[in-house]
DNA sequence: ATATGTCACGAAAACGTTTTCGTGTTAAAA
DNA sequence: TTTTAACACGAAAACGTTTTCGTGACATAT
């Protein structure tokens, strides 16, 4: 087992200094070109690459993001680290990735971790529960010490970074229009609780959608969800809140749901009912998600371009890093990423 | 905005040297205690964090790990992941991600640009092009410097390194059975050419299944399907494959695919036919997919615990950087993780 | 009084780079 | 012949740590 050449150990074999073999290996016209011809063969020859970390540390800079996600196990976010993965490495930047699993402390853990030298900019989704407590230490600490962070789906408004969103509201108003103008009457919503920032965007967009066609909202067609409750594995109770809708108001169809997994449940429930698919009920649902493709019948969706995101935002990041002016305070960006409906066979 | 503060500075504002600073933060005897109080004090209110490049350097250790996987927009590679992610947060470690996207030269470049002291060790799976090709001299180059790799779910299985995979061959013999023991006695096989290793093995798997109930195996009745095509966006012609395999042989009463949207396209395509699921034909699929639990019927699959395996994956590689003896070639190990029929409709 | 020991700290090396500056040798210009 | 310039290279500092070793001040034992 040969451990990695060092620059020093090229040296002591040729019998010159480092100093002579690091200047001849990146070609200065400093060295003779038979120096240079001689330093150059042998590096090759015992395949020499620079210490990334050593690099790292002269240069204080590791070219390396961090990104920080809730889950990886869900499509959106995935797609969204394929982007971020996708220019990163086109830029000569590594990726290293922190989980918080919707945890507070394990985002906090995480991000002091990575924060002490590993990495130069942070691009990240903030977890449920930090959107729940409010509390954004975490991300002022890390911004006061120079480090940039980029927030992308899940983001705190009032923070001055650089931000990565959805159209949430436009996406879900033109779904919800879409739902109207072929022909659907009453409308139901299927959302999460307010304090998902996204949920309620979403949820404004179906009221905006609704007032613009002069539909009168009936909150008896919003049923808002407790998403603290992991719902793949509590599918029945999902289903029995969206059948209990369903029975209280059998004159529904339509339905546009904030999520796949929603969605998917109410084309359940509605077969379940003796309801057709899109003859009776219409329905569209908010996603990245592979399910809708492949899910009988197909489920019509909002699309938010996950990947697109992710390529954003780490351009975001990467400009910030590489353009290292002292604007600091300065102009900070907020990207609207624009959705798209994507129709399949759950609409007319 | 203020830079992270580092043992120099600290040194020059207590005016002491910057080896009693050190001293006085790990608690050193060698420190008076009035001196310790002080220095500590004035970390804590700082917020002192020792710098992880620097450590890095000097301990010749990263605690990072690189993890290399073909794709992350998958069911599979995200849960793995997790699972990595998991056990190496647990045991102090970052996991840095590189994506091949199944080609031979990306899994050598993100390798290269890793291995320079970047971090510690590789967990990895292989990309189709790689199993095409056969060159596999990234690896032997890689684990000649010292740095250790575990290979899993698709590895190169004369390779001197820890791996982890999946009971390939009786997951699939299982689950053939079980279409046997349920009755079925014209058994499909839907699998992928024979240069994936798990196709291989599961085919093999299904063959052996036949065998030991005295079934001939048919030619007629196993569809290869060449999987360098993206069937994400090319359902139209598996879609074709699969209807033809049904048109040839309308006897078939039972369905084995060897993944996920395999096992899907072939419920849709009977269904389509006039078939009833389960009734007419019965479908088993090999996966750890979102897919087979949404769809109507619900897929009975073969589960290959996928977060197991990563974090089977990430303790066999931590175990082998921590116990730095010097056994080298000795003794590497390989992890069978054993598969679970899950049973859902699609099956009586 | 001298020798010995303990205490508390600092200097320096090391990890692997890059870069600035200094210097000895040789060739060209005065 | 002397001055100047170009050339080719080495020494050393720096990035931020940890650790080994040395040392001056003082107290204790002989």
């Amino acid at each position: 087992m040969k451990r990695k050449i060092t620059l020093k150990q090229i040296a002591r074999e040729l019998e010159v200094s480092v100093s002579t073999v690091s200047k001849a290996l990146r070609n200065s016209a400093e060295i003779s070109e038979d120096t240079k011809q001689k330093v150059q063969a042998f590096a090759k020859l015992y395949n020499y690459r620079p210490n990334n970390i050593a690099l790292s540390l002269k240069n204080r800079k590791t070219n390396t993001i961090g990104i920080i996600i809730p889950e990886i196990v869900h499509h959106f976010f995935s797609k969204v680290i394929r982007g971020v993965e996708l220019v990163a490495n086109k830029r000569g930047y590594n990726v290293i990735v922190g989980l918080s699993n919707e945890s507070f402390s394990k985002e906090v853990i995480n991000m002091e971790m990575l924060a002490n030298g590993s990495i130069d900019g942070f691009i990240l989704s903030i977890s449920k529960e930090t959107q729940q407590l409010q509390d954004y230490h975490h991300f002022n600490e890390t911004m006061s010490q120079g480090m940039p962070i980029v927030m992308f789906d899940r983001v705190v408004s009032d923070m001055n970074c650089d931000k990565v969103i959805v159209d949430d509201l436009n996406g879900a108003k033109n779904a919800v229009e879409k739902l109207i103008s072929n022909g659907c009457k009453s409308i139901a919503l299927i959302t999460t609780k307010d304090y998902v920032s996204v949920g309620k965007l979403r949820t404004q967009g179906y009221l905006e959608a609704l007032e613009n066609h002069q539909i009168q909202p009936k909150a008896d067609l919003i049923l808002k969800i407790d998403d603290t409750l992991d719902y793949e594995t509590h599918l029945d109770a999902l289903e029995n809140e969206i059948e209990q809708l369903f029975r209280a108001n059998n004159d529904i169809d339509g339905v546009f749901a904030v999520n796949e997994l929603y969605a998917l449940s109410a084309m359940k429930v509605a077969r379940k009912l003796g309801l057709n698919i899109p003859e009776d009920v219409q329905v569209i649902g908010f996603t990245d998600g592979v399910l809708s493709k492949h899910s009988t019948p197909s489920l019509t969706t909002v699309s938010q371009h996950a990947q697109q995101m992710g390529e954003k935002a780490a351009d975001l990041l990467i400009n910030k890093l590489e353009n290292y002016v002292e604007t600091e305070e300065d102009h900070f960006q907020t990207v609207v990423i624009a959705t798209e409906l994507i129709e399949r066979e759950s609409t007319k």
